[in-house]
DNA sequence: ATAACTGCAAACCGTTTGCAATAAG
DNA sequence: CTTATTGCAAACGGTTTGCAGTTAT
């Protein structure tokens, strides 16, 4: 990880409002997965004047321009992670909902062959495998 | 496929209505991947009394009923396809959205080799690798 | 200075629910 | 006959948006 969130921020020439570097900052240092409401929470812990829908529309801009990367478990929330990070895996826990982050070199090597496979079998289009998310195709 | 959704509803003891069947059949003859209102609406062609609440109610109890798999696909409609199939996968179209399904033998076993790993190392919990959906663990 | 950003509150959209009327078994 | 199911419309929860005021550059 050589940059911080806030630093590419700044080098995509975003305009760096506080409560934008607030957000940036929780999420840098947020190694749980908090959704937009949580997110909004912590910030408001550090400047209470903030709104949600300005996180919202924080997050939205963040992930535009590829600096976070939007997750969706199913659950109805979007949660957002910083998406300058080595490749790894969740695990949801269906009972509570819990997320676990996890890397596993076995499954690493398994999704590497399963986008290659898939690589080599699309063109024209920008596809997802649902479930196995390909960086590109 | 052995039995009708339909019969599986019986079978399973459910009080069959018209609405219910109905929509059981719909699902049965769509092989594309209409989401509720696409229901709601190819319903409506043949009993324009039906409403949106019905369909929603049904596929639900569909679905907890172990008939239908729910998919959801990130654009923030749930959508239900007929849980007695052979596996297979899905191409989402980021541009337009389109579903395309597809089996590709290669995959599949690298898949299972996916299954098998985690399997392998959860326990007590009904766990789900993101992207991979495992049928049990 | 001025264009982008914010907070607020209202709107939005997919989904769920309370209720009185209806229909399945 | 009895209980589950329905249609309706209102409510819900996460997210987006119009607007007038504020802030970064």
């Amino acid at each position: 990880m050589s940059h911080t969130i806030l630093d590419r921020c700044e080098i995509k020439g975003l305009r760096m409002t506080n409560q934008r570097k607030i957000i940036a900052e929780i999420i840098e240092n947020s190694f749980d997965h908090p959704d937009v409401e949580e997110l909004y929470n912590r910030a408001s812990a550090i400047d209470d004047s903030i709104s949600i829908a300005t996180v919202y529309r924080t997050v939205k801009l963040f992930e535009e321009s590829g600096i976070l990367d939007k997750l969706e478990f199913g659950d109805g929330r979007a949660r957002y992670e910083n998406a300058d990070r080595e490749h790894h895996d969740h695990l949801i826990d269906i009972n509570s909902g819990k997320v676990i982050e996890f890397v596993d070199n076995e499954i690493e090597k398994l999704q590497e062959l399963i986008a290659l496979r898939l690589g080599y079998e699309l063109r024209g289009h920008k596809l997802e495998l649902y479930g196995v998310p390909i960086k590109k195709a």
